[in-house]
RNA sequence: CGCGGGGUGGAGCAGUCUGGUAGCUCGCCGGGCUCAUAACCCGGAGGUCGUGGGUUCAAAUCCCACCCCCGCUACCA
């Protein structure tokens, strides 16, 4: 059993999350279920960022301290991953103590690894004293800041920790194109590439006048830089640097956002480096989720509810629509409409009416008892080959071509009732031939079950456990699914998986 | 010349690397079946593959130019 570390990139507590971050984390799930299933001693990590300025901000406007705040939000974005069905082994918050004690650690083990890379420099930059913080050049509109408008920006300089990091670029190079540590997909890594051979600069690693933070190690008037201290917490979650981290550590993937790509990519890993620690095996940098063709914004109204789009069909179909329309790969768009189509073709007319089909003349022909036969039928042919896709689909983390095998499977699947036409042979009595395909059936939604369990794991256990299934799909060995042992189970007809008409 | 991705029937996509009857899903039209969640199966209509050149017996696919859309462009997490 190998060890499979994975994680998401952790959200920053300033409201709820919305369908971008569902993506990810459920693709996360998926992925992590996966694994399971093919027998990977998995360890799954989910979490918050607790010390951005915006947390601040955000507790200050409600009134309310900022632990209060993050507290608060810890516990929304938990439900809300729990109502989809994230089967994280862990939940870090970068306000706890282990994530204090690995930071303070990580960064005196820099220190003291390459002592050459940390050091003190001046930061200049034009500073909002209304935000409290330095603005770049997108947030000044005619030289002022956008938020504060009537106020003047100051030239101000700060005393910041530096981290060499510039001469870190040809070691990243050297390691990404060795393929030690991936960067994925494909369009991912040849940005980083990219901005590697282009060459990297030193950046400040600390803040003054930022208490809402980690005090930096040997200087407390500074706190850690949000960004560093938000990294590491993929490490702090091992228990560095206690003995015995590296039963966990590296990470074997990093699943975050495209737009997170160069932190993840090139800051994290130097920074390893720096320490001489292990990087990461692998970043997968998913694309977003886009609302009609647009990117989603509160502001312009186009975040879609994520508790909207849940109640609309169910966790499970959110779940599926978001890693087989969407995709866990490039951008991919998100419309009411499509929902529907989506869950009314695939999930209710497609897998479940198969389920209920098939049930239904399991137990109208033969009293709900799977029969016993061989296996050698068109049907299970059929479901070798979309169990061999899936693998491959999965095993490159190809979520969508995954649930494409599937659900040809389900399509071949209804192609094969209307081809042997059971009504036809229960009528004319023919008991061998009728065994036969009620029994490729039992096996095909077995394999189904466990199958569809990392994408829609309770409608899964649903279908496992009408076919007469102990305990949950994602249990069932690997190795059963060529010949699943269905014959002789008791079969029952479940309560509709995905009932239509569609809630208005 | 800042970097990168993309423009294929009504919608969303595959195919482009390794040129050779343009494919899939949804929607639409017609037929079949009756086990099933009015579900399932079969057939059909619908595309000058962003624009203009070029190479070739042959280009969505290779080459050149151009137009349009979208990300990224470095401590805004």
């Amino acid at each position: 059993m190998s060890k499979f570390y994975i994680t998401t990139a952790i959200d920053y507590a300033n409201g709820d999350p919305h369908l971008g971050h569902a993506l990810e984390k459920i693709g996360a799930d998926c992925i992590a279920r996966y694994r399971r299933l093919r027998g990977d001693g998995v360890h799954f990590l989910m979490g918050m960022d607790e010390h951005s300025q915006s947390v601040v901000q955000a507790s200050e406007a409600n009134g309310v301290t900022p632990q209060a705040w993050v507290d608060d939000m810890s516990q929304r974005f938990a439900g809300f991953w729990r109502r989809l069905h994230c089967s994280n082994d862990d939940w870090i918050r970068t306000t706890e103590a282990r994530h204090l004690t690995a930071t303070t650690a990580l960064i005196q083990q820099m220190q003291a690894r390459s002592p050459d890379d940390l050091f003190v420099g001046e930061y200049e930059g034009l500073y909002c004293t209304g935000c409290e913080e330095f603005k770049q050049e997108a947030q000044i509109v005619n030289g002022r800041c956008i938020e504060h408008p009537t106020l003047t920006l100051v030239r101000m300089k700060e005393v910041n920790h530096f981290f060499r990091m510039s001469r870190y670029a040809t070691p990243l190079l050297e390691r990404i194109r060795s393929g030690e540590f991936r960067v994925e997909p494909t369009i991912r890594r040849n940005e980083v590439l990219r901005l590697l051979e282009d060459g990297l600069q030193d950046i400040s690693i600390s803040r003054s006048r930022f208490p809402w933070g980690i005090p930096f190690p040997g200087d407390p008037d500074q706190t850690v830089y949000v960004w560093v201290d938000a990294l590491i917490n993929y490490l702090s979650a091992t228990g560095y640097p206690a003995a015995g981290y590296d039963r966990l550590w590296p990470a074997d993937l990093h699943v975050i956002g495209k737009g997170i790509t160069r932190f993840h990519c090139v800051i994290w890993p130097a920074m390893l480096l720096a320490a001489g620690l292990a990087l990461p095996r692998m970043v997968w940098a998913h694309g977003y989720v886009q609302w009609e063709g647009a990117k989603m914004s509160k502001t312009a109204g186009t975040a879609v509810s994520l508790d909207a789009a849940i109640e609309r069909h169910g966790p499970d179909a959110l779940r599926y629509f978001l890693l087989r329309e969407v995709g866990f790969e490039a951008d991919g768009n998100f419309t009411w409409e499509r929902f529907d189509e989506r869950y009314t073709a695939d999930l209710a007319d497609g897998l479940g009416n198969l389920a209920s089909r098939s049930l239904a003349m399991l137990e109208r022909y033969r009293g709900g008892l799977v029969p016993a036969s061989e296996r050698h039928t068109p049907l299970d042919a059929a479901g070798l080959e979309a169990i061999r896709r899936y693998a491959e689909a999965m095993d490159g983390l190809d979520l969508r071509g995954g649930a494409e095998a599937v659900w040809t499977l389900v399509g071949e699947a209804n192609l094969y009732i209307q081809r042997s036409t059971p009504w036809t042979l229960a009528k004319g009595g023919d008991t061998e031939a009728l065994d036969q395909v009620l029994s490729a059936l039992a096996r095909c939604l077995y394999r189904l079950a466990v199958l569809t369990s990392p994408f829609i794991p309770a409608k899964a256990a649903v279908l496992w456990g009408a076919l007469g299934g102990e305990g949950r799909p994602e249990l069932a060995p690997w190795a059963s699914l060529p010949d699943p042992p269905v014959a002789g189970r008791p079969t029952k007809k479940p309560e509709v998986l995905f009932p239509k008409p569609l809630p208005v």
